[in-house]
DNA sequence: GCGTTGGGTCAGCGTCATTGACACATCAAT
DNA sequence: ATTGATGTGTCAATGACGCTGACCCAACGC
C-alpha cells in the first residue's frame, strides 16, 4: 500500500496524476459537500413524508428495475435484510411498492412501484434532476464526462458491476455513441 | 416539481446538456455507490475504534484549520452543537483534540489536533489516498478537473463559499494556473 | 422426505442527527 | 456595574438507519 509503486511512469501526465496532500483534501471536501446538497432536496421532500434516505433508495432502485427480487435488492445496497424490511415494509403498507411472487420460484417477491410510488419516485427525481441539471450545465460536457469516469474509479469493483447489471444494457448510453466505456 | 414544464424545446448543443432521465439516473447511481465506496475505508478503521464518520470529519476539518472555533466548526459541519457534541467530546476525552481559550475572546474555544489526532487523521487519509489515487490515475487529468467542476456545482452556495474560506488560500490550486472559478 | 434457499420478523444495540431547554462564562455596551 | 447578547456545554427525548443473533415459514430441489 504505501509507495504505490509508481505504475507505469505515465508519460508526461504523471505531474498531474500524483496525489498531492492537498488534492485528496480538496477531494474529501467536494465529496463531502457535494453529497450532502445532492441529497439535500429529496432529503427535505422525503421528511415531510416521515420517510429518510433509506426509502428514496429503494424507490429508485426498484424503479429502474421493476420485477427485481428482495435478495438482487439487497445485494445492491449493501444493507442486511432487516435494515430492509425495516423500511421496505412500510413502503408496501402504504401502497408505493408491491410485492408479487415471482412466476418461476415462487418464494421469491418481485419488486415494483404502484402509480402512487411511481408519482414519488418521480417527485424526488424532479427534484434532484434540476440540481444536477444546473452542476451540469455549468460544468459543461467534458467535465460531465470526467465526474462520470472519477465517479466511477471510486465505487468499488463489486459495486461496479452491479452497476452495470443494474443498467438495462439500452440504458448504459441511449443514443450516445458508446465512447468506450466511460 | 411535478410536471417539469418541457422546458423549452431545446437547441443544438443543448441536446448534449439536457438532462435526460437516464443521465441523472446514472449521476444518482455513481454518486451513491460511489461515495459509499469512498467513505468504507475509513469506516472500517474507525469502526475498530469505536468511532464513526462524525469523528473522522471532526478531525479532518480541525485537522485542515487547527485554531478553529467550535461555532465555525459548526457552521462547517451543517449539523447542531448537540451532534457535535456527542462526538467532539469524547475526541477530546480520548486526546485526539485539544481545546484552547481564545486570546481575543475566551470564550472560544479553539479547537487543533494532538499529536495523536494527527496520527489517527493521518491514518485515515492515507487510506483514502490510495483509493481515490487509484480513481484518478484511471481516469487521467482531465476527467479529474471535469469530476472537480462537477462535484462543485453539486455543493449549494453556502457550502461553497465555507470550502473557499476554508481552504487556505494558497491550497486552492496549487501551482495550477488559476483558470477562471471553476 | 429433507436440506437448502428466499423471505419475514422479533429483540436489542450503536451511530448520527434532531428539538427544546437550561446553565455558565465572557464580552460589550450602557 | 448591571444588562444583554454570544460562545459553549449539557440534560432529556426522539427518530432514521444501520448492525447481529435467532427463529419461523413456504417453497424449491433432489
Amino acid at each position: 500500500m504505501p509507495e504505490a509503486p509508481e505504475a507505469k511512469p505515465v508519460a508526461a501526465g504523471r505531474q498531474l496524476l500524483f496525489l498531492r496532500e492537498e488534492e485528496l483534501r480538496l477531494a474529501q471536501d467536494l465529496l463531502f459537500f457535494g453529497y450532502r446538497d445532492f441529497t439535500a432536496g429529496p432529503d427535505a421532500i422525503l421528511a415531510e413524508l416521515g420517510m429518510g434516505r433509506a426509502h428514496h433508495r429503494v424507490l429508485h432502485f426498484v424503479g429502474r428495475r421493476p420485477g427485481i427480487t428482495v435478495g438482487e435488492l439487497l445485494a445492491i445496497l449493501g444493507i442486511t435484510k432487516q435494515s430492509l424490511g425495516r423500511v421496505l415494509t412500510p413502503l408496501v403498507e402504504e401502497g408505493y411498492v408491491v410485492q408479487a411472487p415471482g412466476r418461476n420460484d415462487r418464494r421469491q417477491r418481485l419488486l415494483s412501484l404502484t402509480e402512487k410510488g411511481e408519482a414519488m419516485e418521480r417527485r424526488l427525481f424532479e427534484r434532484q434532476r434540476e440540481w444536477v441539471m444546473r452542476a451540469y450545465r455549468e460544468a459543461g460536457p467534458v467535465a460531465v464526462e470526467g465526474f462520470r469516469r472519477v465517479m466511477r474509479g471510486l465505487m468499488g469493483p463489486e459495486a461496479r458491476a452491479q452497476l452495470d447489471r443494474a443498467l438495462p444494457e439500452a440504458a448504459r448510453a441511449p443514443g450516445a455513441k458508446p465512447r468506450s466505456a466511460a
